[in-house]
DNA sequence: ATCCTAAATAAGTTTATTCTTATTTAGAAT
DNA sequence: ATTCTAAATAAGAATAAACTTATTTAGGAT
């Protein structure tokens, strides 16, 4: 829950802590829902103006890669966002709005991880992200699969 | 398996058979890996030297909504992955160099939408990758989340 | 066979994301 | 406190992916 633990989870990794991960970290706590890369950014810049976007994705990579946070591909044309990982969760989105809905809890448990161990396999994480229509989008499922509005979120 | 199964299930859903379509059909069939869009796009010009990439990104990604190719999401700054479809299964990914390994089976049943069911939410499809480090980089773990070569692939 | 219309495409533009390189800095060692 | 070094960053270039618009075309209707 608090900031100090992403720090310390950083730091156990041997990962040097700066002031734009301080940051990062902070504006995905802060963040009411879960932002995209952009927002995040965007964010950040009223305090540092000179935090550069690159300095972003890489570590919005990072801490995904290392678990702490996940990345929820929206597919569509929709770009991926960014949630702080606790508790692991997976995602229902719509092709067609882009929108998206938290379900609790796991789907995938240990004994579907036993076939990656036998290969020697070290599994850190996974993602997973079921994709079809929502309630408001299914009645006009007809009209092919291009996109429309944004959607509302769910956090 | 016949890509004729592939212009069935696009005219079924009421979409038009294009030269292009078949191609990129044709090119995924016939591939011996997973190709990426480039891949696939490359392929394709020694026969079709007009076809432009966005027709291949907007059909790749068309099929992928269909349920009938899916897509490879390999993190990492890989680009995605695109495999017919037959039969359904999940990925192992590896951070470190990127490589892939393919699961039989599929790890999401029933019970596990359940939760989307009740909610309305009509899913057509699904994408599970599971992260970590493969045999091979996961004795370099150590130095790390970068990524180095390319790594082998398993179809 | 010809016509018609929505769908699909190509081309060019725009945006998102990643890469490259020179510079800066966190944190360890002195 | 100062020095040192690998890691992290910023800036700008390069690439990937998606959008916009005018044109073409698949496939149904005539």
């Amino acid at each position: 829950m608090s900031n100090k633990f992403f720090i310390q989870q950083l730091k156990q990794n041997g990962y040097k802590i700066t002031p734009q991960r301080r940051a990062i970290i902070e504006a995905l706590a802060e963040a009411p829902l879960a932002p995209k890369a952009s927002e995040i950014w965007e964010k950040i810049r009223q305090k540092h103006p000179d935090i550069s976007p690159d300095t972003v994705y890489r570590n919005l990579t990072l801490l995904a890669d290392l678990g702490m946070v996940q990345q929820i591909y929206l597919r569509s044309k929709e770009t991926s966002r960014f949630e702080i990982n606790i508790p692991h969760h997976h995602h229902l989105v719509c092709l067609k709005c882009g929108c998206y809905y938290c379900l609790e809890g796991c789907l995938v448990n240990e004994q579907n991880l036993k076939a990656a161990k036998q290969k020697g396999f070290t599994v850190i994480g996974h993602a997973l992200e079921l994709y079809g229509y929502c309630l408001s989008c299914k009645e006009v499922r007809g009209e092919g699969l291009k996109r429309e509005g944004k959607g509302e979120n769910e956090s």
